[in-house]
DNA sequence: AAGAATGAAAC
DNA sequence: GTTTCATTCTT
């Protein structure tokens, strides 16, 4: 591991650090795993000015000897961890970081709560031994661009960088769309296709029309009893299937209201996230599935999930291949779970969510992974206003 | 030094 | 609402 060096700062951050912690090492390798703080020193170094991250990595950015790092937020921690995944498992290799976080991107927006929940729960406890180590911290960002001439702004008024400006504000925008469910128009997506990160296809027809939410589908930690591996390993990924024999699907009260035009149908479901790197090269757009998972601010009691839209015409079994399952080969899915034990009910099941709050991996996930990450596609959307 | 992602926290 | 910065490491 590099050592980046410490460079002085350009301006010297005012941390407010009144006191030490007692600083074990131990709640240091906490929140900067890979810092190694035996070569460090013997002993003694105080931990005070030790953010390790702060010398170490912190994105090169000159920072003060003193500089205290922001505490990691859930996906940064889980970008982390997808990153030392693929490096252990020795995975297609992904030189270029930005593509690393394009993925990142894509798998943390797939993931499923009760897993961004683990991520949440990292990062809190990240947080709090920070706020051990340094009581007094608080963070003071750099000057906003909003006063003073523009001193420190990013430039991107030099037309050389106007479009990439844009473009990474629609990014933006984009994920807050995602979040917030708000209708696009098809002709927006066309003209603001996501460029390289994802095949250029066929978005002629889109998707998109956030389907009404209906209850999605939640693992029933009470059916299972193993835990699956999380992340599918791309080696598998040939191998479609050893997957419990999907169970006729019927989209029970989820049934999509269709709007006319040029929507297709989509059928709400869920998935896993691919914690793997897939080189964007490799997809295709033969079939055509639409990964989308909305995220919620909290965790509703009865629709903990967010949703996924398969295009009309794809298989039905594809898409239970996304159902998920208990690792028993029950249903995880509240709805289908039900109608399965009861023919009676219509009636939605409500999700157990304080199981989720302990346990992640319960639950057996289908993985349409395995299907091979070629076929799908993800389209991200893009959003103006 | 920039950039790619998302989110927290600060203006 | 908008900006920085947290992580990572190549380009």
């Amino acid at each position: 591991m590099p050592i980046h060096q410490a460079i002085p700062s350009r301006r010297s951050r005012r941390i407010s650090v009144p006191e030490l912690h007692d600083g074990s090492d131990e709640d240091l390798e906490l929140l900067y795993p890979d810092s190694d703080s035996e070569t460090q020193s013997t002993s003694s170094i105080p931990p005070v000015h030790a953010a390790p991250s702060a010398s170490r990595t912190a994105h090169s950015r000159r920072r003060s000897e003193d500089h205290i790092p922001r505490p990691p937020n859930p996906f940064i921690c889980f970008r982390s961890e997808y990153c030392e995944k693929n490096k252990l498992r020795g995975a297609a290799e992904i030189r270029d970081h930005r593509e690393v976080s394009r993925l990142a991107g894509v798998a943390w927006r797939a993931l499923s709560l009760p897993e961004k929940k683990k991520y949440e729960d990292i990062a809190r406890e990240k947080k709090s031994i920070h706020a051990q180590m340094y009581p007094g911290y608080s963070y003071t960002p750099g000057p906003r661009p909003g006063m003073k001439g523009q001193g420190k702004r990013r430039r991107v008024d030099d037309d050389g960088d106007y479009e990439e400006h844009v473009a990474k504000f629609k990014r933006r925008r984009s994920r807050v769309y995602s979040q917030q469910y708000k209708p696009e128009p098809v002709s927006s997506l066309l003209d603001n296709a996501p460029s390289s990160s994802f095949p250029s296809s066929p978005v002629e027809e889109s998707f998109l029309e956030p389907v009404p939410r209906s209850s999605a589908p939640s693992p029933d930690p009470r059916l299972s009893h193993n835990t699956p591996e999380l992340a599918p390993n791309s080696s598998a990924s040939s191998s479609v299937s050893p997957l419990p024999e999907p169970a006729p699907y019927t989209p029970l009260s989820f049934v999509p209201e269709i709007a006319s035009d040029d929507m297709d149908d989509f059928i709400p479901t869920a998935d896993i996230p691919p914690l793997d790197l897939y080189s964007p090269s490799s997809y295709s757009d033969d079939l055509e599935i639409k990964i989308d998972r909305s995220q919620h601010q909290a965790y509703s009691q009865t629709d903990p999930v967010g949703s996924q839209f398969f295009k009309t015409g794809v298989p039905n079994q594809t898409r239970d291949m996304f159902i998920w399952y208990n690792s028993d080969g029950t249903f995880a899915h509240p709805q289908l779970a039900a109608a399965s034990s009861s023919a009676s009910s219509s009636k939605q099941v409500e999700p157990q969510c304080d199981a989720w709050t302990t346990n992640y991996e319960e639950a057996s996930w289908a993985n349409p992974f395995e299907l091979s990450m070629s076929d799908i596609f993800h389209m991200d959307r893009m959003s103006e206003s």
